[in-house]
DNA sequence: TGAAGACGCCTGGTTGAACCAATTCTGACC
DNA sequence: GGTCAGAATTGGTTCAACCAGGCGTCTTCA
C-alpha cells in the first residue's frame, strides 16, 4: 500500500487523508476497530511516530477515538462531527447520488448562512467593504459578459469572502468557512455545477444597491432569491447527471 | 513550566491546550513565530515527538501554520478558523467583556440554527422523535417546578440533542455541535447565565404542540421567541456582571 | 468448585538520538 | 555590489527501547 496519491510530500498527511477517506466513504464503519499503530505503520510502510501523527489528526477531527490500552475505534462522526468534515465527506463520496443527498441538506443551510451574512453586512459594512464588493461585482459582470469562467469562479470566491468580511463578525466567518471550502472543492471536482443564468449580473447589481441603501430586507431577499435559484439549478443538474450516468 | 493543569494524564494534550489558550487569549499573536520544536520541547520538559503531537493538533485546528524549514507561526485564526474554536475561545477569554462581545455575535446565529433545526424537525420528525421530546419536556417542566437546577441543566442539553436529532440531518447536527459544546462549557463556567423565567414551561409546551400539529411557522416562531428572550436575558446578565465587577 | 489474584500480552504513551530535507542566513568570492 | 556555496536552523522521518493502561488467562487458594 504505497500511496503516491496527491502531490503532498508529507507522509503523515497522506496517511491521514487516506484513512479519512476510508472512514468517510464507509470502508471503515463507526464502531469498527483500526489495526494497532505498529501494524498500521507497517501497512503504510512507515514508522510508528509518523503514523501516530496521522491518527492524532483523525482524533482531532473526531473521526476516531483513541484509548490507551484499547486501541483506535472509528467514531460515530455523523453524530459528533462538525462542518469541518463537510468538504472531506463530499470528496470521499464515490457517486453522484451521495453528493446529491448531502447537498440537499447543506444548500438550504448555506442560504441561511448567507442571509445572515447579508444582514450583518447591511448593519456593519463600512465604505471600504462596499467599495470592495462593488469592485468585485464590476469584475464579475464583465467576466460574465466575456464568458470567462476562470475569472468568474475566482471572482465569485472573492465576492463571497468580501460579503463575509463586511459582516465584521468572527462568528459568521467561522460558520461560513466550511461552506466556502466545500463549495470551492466541489466546483473543482464538478465544474459542471457552476450554474449561472442570464440574471446573474442583475442579481449582483440588485444586491449591491440594496446594501448601499442600507435596506436590510431587500438585501436579504436578494441573497435568498438568488441562491435559492442557484441551489435548485445545482440539484437539478445533479439529478440530470445521475440520470445520464445510469444509462 | 510544569503544567499540572487539568486531570488529563496526557502530555501532548496538556501542551496542546496550553498553547491553544495562549494563542486564543492573545498572548501569542497571529503572525508571531513560535520557538522551534526542540526549544519548545525543552520548555515543556518533554521530548520532540510528544511536543510535535501538540503542534500538529494546533495545525489541525488551524491555529498555526507549519512549514518545513521555516518554523511554526500563529495563524490568523479569526479569518481562517471554524466554529470548533468557539468553545476554546470562550474558555480562553479572561474577562467578562470579551465573553460578552463574542456572545453578542454568536447568540443570534444560535437562534438561527435552532430555527432551522425546528423547521427540519417539523418536516422530518417521526413518532419516536416527538415522544422523546415529550418525555424530556415533562421531565424539564417538573424539574422546573421542583427548582432542581442540576436535573434542568442536564435535561436541557438532552432536549436540544433531541431537537437536533429530530431533524434527521447530518448538516444541522454538524452545524449545531460547536454551539452545543460551547453552551455546555459556558454554563459550567458561568452557572449564573442559566437564566429562566416563569414562562419556561409554557414555551416548551407551546413548541411541542406546534411540532405535533405539524405547524411549521408556529414551531419556528416558538423557538425564535423563546431564545430571543433567553439571549436578551443572558446579555443583560452579562452586562450586570460587568458593571458589578468594575465596582 | 468457584472466586481472587498474578501474570502475560495486547494496546497506546513517552523517550532520546540520529539522520534527512527545506529554508534562510552568512560570508567569501568574483 | 552582486552571486553563489555552504553553514546554520527548522521541520520531517526513522529507529529502538521502555512505560503504562486494559483485558483475558491461568494459577492458586479458600
Amino acid at each position: 500500500m504505497s500511496s503516491p496519491d496527491n502531490g503532498n510530500h508529507n507522509i503523515a498527511a497522506t496517511v491521514f487523508h487516506d484513512l479519512r477517506r476510508q472512514i468517510l466513504s464507509g470502508q471503515l464503519a463507526p464502531g469498527e476497530r483500526l489495526p494497532g499503530e505498529r501494524e498500521l505503520a507497517a501497512t503504510y510502510g512507515t514508522n510508528r511516530n509518523t503514523l501516530r501523527e496521522a491518527v492524532r489528526r483523525l482524533e482531532q477531527t473526531r473521526l476516531v477515538t483513541v484509548r490507551h490500552g484499547q486501541g483506535v475505534t472509528v467514531a460515530n462522526y455523523r453524530r459528533t462531527g462538525t462542518m469541518d468534515l463537510l468538504s472531506p465527506l463530499l470528496e470521499a463520496s464515490t457517486n453522484l447520488s451521495e453528493v446529491a443527498h448531502i447537498l440537499q441538506d447543506i444548500l438550504p443551510a448555506r442560504v441561511l448562512v448567507l442571509e445572515f451574512a447579508a444582514r450583518l453586512a447591511v448593519q456593519r459594512a463600512d465604505k471600504s467593504d462596499i467599495e470592495r464588493l462593488r469592485d468585485i461585482t464590476d469584475l464579475l459582470v464583465s467576466a460574465f459578459e466575456g464568458r470567462d469562467p476562470t475569472v468568474m469562479a475566482h471572482g465569485f470566491q472573492r465576492w463571497l469572502d468580501a460579503l463575509i468580511d463586511a459582516g465584521h463578525s468572527v462568528a459568521i466567518r467561522w460558520i461560513a468557512n466550511p461552506f466556502l471550502e466545500a463549495y470551492r472543492d466541489l466546483l473543482d471536482r464538478f465544474p459542471v455545477l457552476w450554474v449561472l443564468d442570464a440574471s446573474f449580473p442583475s442579481h449582483l447589481r440588485e444586491f449591491l444597491k440594496a446594501l448601499e441603501d442600507g435596506n436590510e430586507e431587500a438585501t436579504v431577499a436578494a441573497v435568498r432569491s438568488y441562491y435559492s435559484n442557484i441551489d435548485e439549478a445545482v440539484l437539478r443538474t445533479l439529478a440530470e447527471l445521475r440520470a445520464s450516468s445510469r444509462t
